[in-house]
DNA sequence: ATGTATATGAGAACAGATCTCACGAGGAGT
DNA sequence: ACTCCTCGTGAGATCTGTTCTCATATACAT
């Protein structure tokens, strides 16, 4: 689904993309970004936020979380370490969480025959700023 | 992004679709669905299929997983339990499965004044039958 | 059997994401 | 600084999954 790539050339676009990723605080759509871009001047066409944008989650830099109908992307805080993520419903603020312990599920997979190859753990809800409304 | 909408008639489509989605092992996609319908001689629109099958989770008949690009459905074994799902990529086989302990979670967020209004856990593997492949 | 609310079918419409391809620009080598 | 080749970009077309529209058909309460 996602396009594949890293990028190798430091181009304007690239950098206009990560600086506007970075100065949101939380997850956003590529459209979304792309707005953004628009409205403090940088014109970077919407096929290059999205290729920019997939390449930045292939390097690390940035977490894709796919809601049931778009893509969200946020700058990955802590790329070293495995996480997933509490995503408010409202804003897209996150934190990145790691569970205490996700043996459970390598151990139900064995007791079934299954063999895992990877897991999704999205928490949604609402930020300390967003209780109400 | 998903149609909303219990349905309050019996119909000949909406008993197709369930025996259809009934008669699959494993998660399937609507089009599957509908191309399987159509090979078996039942002539389903493709909008009612999806309805039927969005109306069938609406009803907690079945239950849908969100892949990235499209979503799947597979008739719920235990309706009244919350579970999660182990799921093979290669032939959508599932086993519904609960995490020992879903408190972890509720606590992070407690941490981070976060409230939880949902959480999605999916587990992507291999079945027995698919190892090989 | 009638009447009316609801479901269906066929195709149009929609939205997010990716692809195409001619053109522009990064940057290694000189 | 100049060249050259490779890779990235822009604009718009295209693809894909899903939902919508609305005229017609059907369930089912009365
Ligand atoms: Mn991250
Ligand atoms: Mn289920
Ligand atoms: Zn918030
Ligand atoms: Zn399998």
């Amino acid at each position: 689904m996602t396009q594949a790539g890293k990028t190798r050339r430091n181009t304007a676009q690239k950098d206009a993309v990560r600086r506007a990723l970075a100065s949101a605080e939380g997850f956003v759509s590529a459209q979304d970004l792309h707005r953004r871009l628009d409205g403090e001047g940088s014109r970077v066409a919407l096929a290059t936020v999205y290729r920019q944008l997939n390449a930045l989650a292939d390097e690390g830099e940035a977490d894709i979380v796919s809601t049931g109908d778009e893509q969200l992307f946020r700058t990955c805080r802590q790329p070293d370490r495995h996480h997933h993520h509490l995503i408010c419903e409202n804003c897209g603020n996150a934190v990145e969480v790691t569970p205490d312990d996700e043996g459970w599920f390598a151990r139900i997979a064995a007791d079934h025959g299954y063999t895992v190859t990877r897991h999704s753990i999205e928490i949604y809800g609402r930020c300390p700023r967003c209780q109400n409304g």
